[in-house]
DNA sequence: GAAAATAGCTTTTTT
DNA sequence: AGCTATTTTC
């Protein structure tokens, strides 16, 4: 029996409720993912077959964190038939199946942003960086609340705006011809498909029979629309679904998710049952009084009041600094001192603030002091240019209309194909409407380019070409050491970058293609629910390099590489979502900061009120706020406000700082020696 | 005139 | 820390 007395009865409720739409109000730190992970296990129980069960998250890591959870509550079996992934790596599983229904190739690609950066440089023929970037932006939105081209011009409004929708149905065409998708797309497209498609809409519904979504208000309106469409019209049969969100920690409306997505629900769903989880087990109750009191200032769609069984715990304290530096060596003096006392580890404490550049005055401090902190965010491991040069010879091989990819990897390493010879092949594949690739074959081409250039590129592409072939049937392990031994990518990073930097990035290929090799030999859960094909191959037969190509697109995470979580934790208010400390330091508490002004459009005051509430309760045993009355400015010192935030949560923003940090600093390292 | 050094400035982030 | 604009240097 899943249901036991470790639940509440607020989450046995949720839990128990499985013949309608669901919706769970889950307050931080109320056991949120414990009650979906209970309701999986108990609808299997009930009698639902595991392969027609989808949990759905936002992000690799919280799906990983799920499947983890899982693994203790039910069977692998069940597990293994189990969907658990992400929006995104579920529109890549629907629409590689189906994608010859919208006019693709199964194996199209995928392009990060920056692909889409690029294409639309190029459509553009502009060099203006900001430009790009806005065209991209809007076009983003277009996908996101499912415009077509035509009704994007009828909503647009400024010139930026009018360009984008002129750009935008060509920007489609082009993926088309390069037959990639983007990011946007794969959520998207999945909604066109099984909207225009009653029977494939059916067939997916009949696939995912219970969907549960988790933070459900971060969904935008395209991912709304794809929930709706799976789980099916309310007044044809009842839909079957647990959404799991909190208003109150809605921080990505920026990036066009809608909390009002919750509010929908219950319009569009005239059934719903809402359920409130406002039991806490994280933190102390002076602490969920000051989260309570701030969010009080919010008008809500669910009003919920935090509460514990933890006692009042430790005073919220809020320390008035002199300048940033102040500021930072303020807060290590008092993790030291803290820790010192209460012989606690580094590890127990965060230090939480606005905007990423706000850690380089602690880094710097904590550096000086020698003292361990683990840097939350950051690039990715994909993101890494080297990743992604090998990456780029992976998809052309995989794809090999893939033009980005084609350019990426013709010109890096350096192989006698530079911007002339590929500005030529451009305009002469363009004029044919083939890709680069195809048009490296074609003999019109020697009229073109001079027959040196023409002969490294074809020297190029007629390796690929045989690398692709092999590709279908030989092992991966053999294929990535002959493309690494054609590349001489080794050599090359020696080459240009200094030994230390060279070193360090070829120690990053390396450790890439052994996680590569051994994805080819172990398939694991999620791989085979991105693959498109063998969902029930019960062997460890070894992956084709095909196979793995595909997987690579969406994985930003290597699982392997757990990062350490040594000494003080350092992240933005944003990264820290879902995470919880023993102690936590939030800094930059300021008008300006928190709540962000850029002077010119006003932030949504509210979003920021919900930024700080996370932060706030992120804490399970101390909570410390901390602001600069000056800070350093285009060379000289400006005055600075308190967070308005703090006198809404009753907190004096002038109590005194008494003592001199740098002085205990050095009197605290004295006494540790 | 081009490369190198330096000063100034950052919203938030995932797929 | 990384990116850009500006200044300095050869």
């Amino acid at each position: 029996m899943i249901i036991n007395n470790t639940l509440n009865t607020a989450q046995i409720q949720a839990i128990k409720y499985t013949t309608g739409p669901c919706l769970v109000i889950a307050g931080a730190g109320s056991g949120k993912t414990r009650v979906i992970t209970h309701k999986i296990a108990y609808l299997i129980e009930q009698g639902f077959s595991a392969k027609n069960i989808a949990a759905i998250t936002f992000t690799n890591k919280a799906a990983n964190e799920m499947q983890e959870r899982l693994s203790k509550l039910i069977n692998k079996n069940d597990l293994k038939q189990l969907t658990v992934c992400t929006f995104h790596a579920l529109g890549l599983k629907i629409l590689r199946q189906e994608a010859e229904y919208i006019g693709f190739k199964p194996n199209f690609s995928i392009f990060s942003s920056e692909d889409v950066y690029s294409v639309l440089q190029e459509i553009l023929s502009t060099t203006d960086k900001s430009l790009i970037k806005s065209i991209a932006h809007c076009i983003g939105n277009y996908k996101n609340n499912l415009y077509t081209p035509d009704m994007a011009l009828n909503n647009a409004h400024s010139d930026i705006e009018i360009q984008a929708c002129k750009i935008y149905p060509i920007y489609l065409q082009t993926l088309k011809a390069y037959q990639a998708v983007d990011f946007d797309d794969l959520i998207k497209l999945p909604c066109e498909l099984l909207n225009n498609n009653n029977q494939l809409q059916i067939k997916w519904q009949n696939k995912l029979r219970y969907i549960l979504v988790d933070e459900y208000q971060d969904t935008n309106l395209c991912q709304y629309n794809l929930l709706k469409l799976l789980v099916g019209n309310p007044l044809e049969k009842m839909p079957l679904f647990t959404a799991v969100g909190d208003d109150d920690q809605a921080i990505y409306g920026w990036r066009g998710a809608s909390s009002d997505n919750l509010k929908k629900l219950s319009q569009d769903f005239k059934a719903l049952q809402v359920i409130k989880l406002e039991q806490n087990y994280r933190s102390s109750n002076n602490i969920l009084k000051a989260a309570n009191t701030l969010i009080k200032n919010n008008t809500k769609i669910f009003d919920k009041q935090l509460w514990s069984e933890h006692g009042s715990g430790d005073e919220v304290c809020v320390y008035a600094m002199n300048d940033e530096e102040h500021e930072a060596e303020g807060i290590i003096f008092r993790i030291s001192a803290h820790r010192f006392e209460r012989k606690t580890a580094w590890e127990d404490y965060a230090i939480l603030y606005r905007s990423n550049y706000q850690s380089r005055v602690l880094e710097q401090i904590l550096r000086r002091e020698n003292i361990s902190y683990t840097l939350s965010g950051g690039q990715s491991f994909f993101e890494k240019a080297e990743i992604k040069d090998i990456c780029a010879y992976l998809r052309l091989i995989y794809n090999t209309n893939d033009d980005p990819a084609f350019i990426r990897a013709a010109t890096t390493p350096k192989k006698g194909i530079g911007s002339t010879t590929l500005t030529k092949l451009g305009e002469f594949a363009g004029t044919r409407k083939a890709s680069l690739f195809d048009a490296c074959f074609m003999s019109m081409l020697e009229d073109v380019i001079n027959s040196q250039n023409l002969f490294s590129l074809r020297d190029f592409v007629s390796f690929i070409n045989d690398l692709s072939d092999k590709a279908k049937t030989e092992p991966a392990d053999i294929l990535l050491k002959e493309l690494m031994n054609y590349m001489c990518y080794e050599s090359y990073l020696y080459d240009t970058f200094d030994e230390k930097t060279a070193r360090n990035k070829w120690e990053n290929v390396t450790e890439f293609i052994l996680w590569l090799k051994s994805k080819g030999t172990n398939s694991t859960k999620l791989e085979q629910d991105i693959s498109f094909e063998n969902q029930d191959n019960l062997g460890n037969k070894s992956k084709n390099l095909i196979e793995l190509t595909q997987m690579i697109a969406l994985m930003t995470i290597l699982q392997g590489k757990d990062k350490q979580n040594s000494g003080i934790q350092l992240s933005t208010l944003h990264a820290a979502k879902g995470l919880e400390f023993s102690h936590v330091f939030l800094m930059g508490i300021e008008e300006g900061i928190l709540p962000f002004d850029n002077g010119e459009k006003q932030s949504d005051i509210e979003e920021e009120r919900r930024l700080m509430y996370v932060g706030v309760t992120r804490a399970k045993k101390s909570l410390h706020l901390s602001w600069c009355k000056q800070r350093k400015k285009g060379g000289q010192k400006t005055s600075i406000d308190p967070s308005r935030f703090l006198s809404e949560m009753n907190m004096n923003p002038l109590e005194k700082e008494k003592i001199n940090p740098k002085v205990y600093l050095d009197m605290m390292k004295e006494m540790l020696l």
